[in-house]
RNA sequence: GGGCAGGUGGCGGAGUGGUCAAUCGCAGCUGACUGUAAAUCAGCCGUCUCACGGCUUCGGGGGUUCGAAUCCCUCCCUGCCCA
């Protein structure tokens, strides 16, 4: 039984870092963490993605903040829910998963957290699946679930959802989700703006929506997309997780709120017992913005360390502080000295950027990928060289350049290929190819085909 | 069970007998710009072809027609309303 830590300064950082809210409240979660009580608790993750994002590991690197004091963490495979699709923040049913696919990215996962998490050694955390005793509920049992809450409650949670609307600012055009009123649609309809005016976070201007908007129709459509029966079950299946396990804390993003509060509510009801639950703020900058795909800088924990640290050098400056503080931990003071010095117009924005990005590489994937990406990044993204290590590509002597493009895959089609090339796309060693007839000959042996911004092959023929 | 509206390229959404490989927006790609991004600008954006020009696409199948995403039949699917 592994050493429980006491140490109030490390539970303050703990209770403080990164977190949203506690309920019922910090104090009291505080007063059990004193206790000396071991914990048991969990986040939950979806494994119908094949791989996690940054998103989940700073949750995962929460779970990890209690493991090293010594409490039980399980890392918990959604795979029942998972197969049901949680409906929070999508609009179309997710597609069925295998059994196979599904234990396939669980296996990922872990690899991909073991970054922050420990599965091994004195304290490991534990995996476990929900499907395991989800599975088994019978319909009574759904029953006797369900009678703990009332259906306005879950209507209302699902009416919530759906009237977060995309709100674009008119003078910068920056866009940030916001409430909209459920009255407010009828009203507007002969008015210019919908929603309460507010200030866009971006420009700090007062601002609305214009009533033509494209965001109009996308709200539109979600509120004219029914509500499956099955949606207003998820918390319940969600819920009953912290049962099964008998947790006494759940962590998660804050969108999760809800579905964990059920947890709570099914814990107290059912195991007569204070389940805690803890959220953590959302990765984004301070104006809201989201680090996502669509933003084209999401980090996935299983990408290689060059691809990892462009993606975080491509996050908004804005990010720098908060990344710093909720994927790594590296001491608070120390993150206090950089937002310090990021308020000094003296100071490039980007050094800090680097060595967040540099921890997160080393997080992942050690020191001495680390290093790699990093002189990898300064070599090819900032001084456009070509990087110390490329993949060789074997070409024929007399092959089309369009086929060899195709065959080494940094082109779709040989109409893709083509059209790279005719936009100046692709060159060899430095030299800018424009001809699409161009062909492998004996010379380009050894030769670096670049294509686009960063694919690089050497041409091996043989 | 009854009535109605629909199913178009990765997504949203035009088109409703030839001029449609199919307007447009988003996403994506290439280039310029930049400390990295974002934003912006220019171009591309089914596929085969150097090109001319083919080929396969508009839920599935069948039909009408010189010619169909567009008309008819049928099947499948989705949503709404009534019961």
């Amino acid at each position: 039984m592994p050493q429980v830590i006491t140490d109030e300064k490390l539970i303050d950082e703990i209770l403080e870092r990164g977190v949203e809210q506690i309920f019922p409240d910090k104090k009291t979660l505080k007063e059990k963490l004193m206790s000396g009580e071991r914990i048991r608790l969990y986040c939950g993750y979806d494994p119908t993605a094949p791989s996690l994002h940054i998103g989940n590991a700073v949750t995962i690197n929460k779970l990890s903040q209690f493991q090293k004091l010594g409490h039980e963490v399980i890392f918990l495979v959604g795979d029942f829910t998972g197969m049901i699709g949680d409906p929070t923040d999508k609009t179309a049913t997710r597609k069925k998963m295998t059994r196979k696919e599904v234990l396939k990215n669980a296996e990922d996962y872990k690899k991909q957290a073991s970054g922050y998490l420990k599965f091994d050694g004195e304290n490991p955390a534990k995996i476990m699946y929900n499907s395991e005793w989800s599975d088994k509920l019978s319909f009574k049992d759904l029953i006797e679930l369900a009678s703990k809450f009332t259906l306005q409650q879950m209507i209302d949670r699902e009416m919530f959802k759906r009237n977060l609307a995309v709100v674009k600012c008119r003078y910068c055009g920056f866009e940030w989700k916001s409430p909209i009123q459920f009255g407010t649609i009828e009203n507007f309809k002969s008015s210019t703006l919908i929603g309460n005016k507010t200030n866009c976070p971006n420009c700090g201007k007062m601002t609305g929506m214009d009533k033509e908007d494209i965001v109009m129709k996308e709200l539109d459509r979600l509120r004219e997309t029914p509500i499956a029966f099955h949606e207003l079950l998820y918390p319940l299946a969600q819920g009953y997780d912290s049962v099964a396990m008998n947790v006494d804390l759940e962590i998660g993003g804050n969108d999760q709120m809800f579905n964990m509060l059920a947890g709570r509510t099914l814990q107290k009801n059912i195991n007569n017992k204070e389940k805690f639950v803890m959220t953590l703020k959302l990765l984004s900058d301070e104006t809201g913005k989201k680090m996502g795909k669509s933003e084209g800088n999401a980090v996935f924990l299983d990408q290689s360390p060059e691809d990892m640290y462009g993606a975080v050098m491509s996050w908004t400056d804005g990010t720098i502080a908060i990344g710093f503080e909720m994927a790594t931990n590296i001491p608070m003071e120390e993150i206090e000295k950089i937002k310090e010095a990021l308020k000094d117009e003296k100071n490039n924005p980007r050094d800090f950027k680097m060595k967040l990005a540099y921890e997160m590489v080393k997080i992942n994937h050690g020191e001495e990928a680390a290093q790699f990406a990093q002189e990898n990044f300064i070599k090819i993204v900032q001084k456009k060289e070509v990087p110390d290590e490329v993949k060789e590509e074997k070409a024929k002597n007399g092959e089309k350049l369009v086929d060899f493009i195709v065959r080494a895959k940094l082109a779709e089609s040989n109409a893709d290929a083509k059209r790279k090339i005719e936009q100046g796309g692709v060159s060899i060693d430095g030299e800018i190819i424009k001809d699409i007839q161009t062909v492998i000959s004996e010379e380009m042996n050894g030769k670096i085909l670049k294509v686009g911004k960063r694919e690089f092959r050497k041409i091996i023929i043989g």
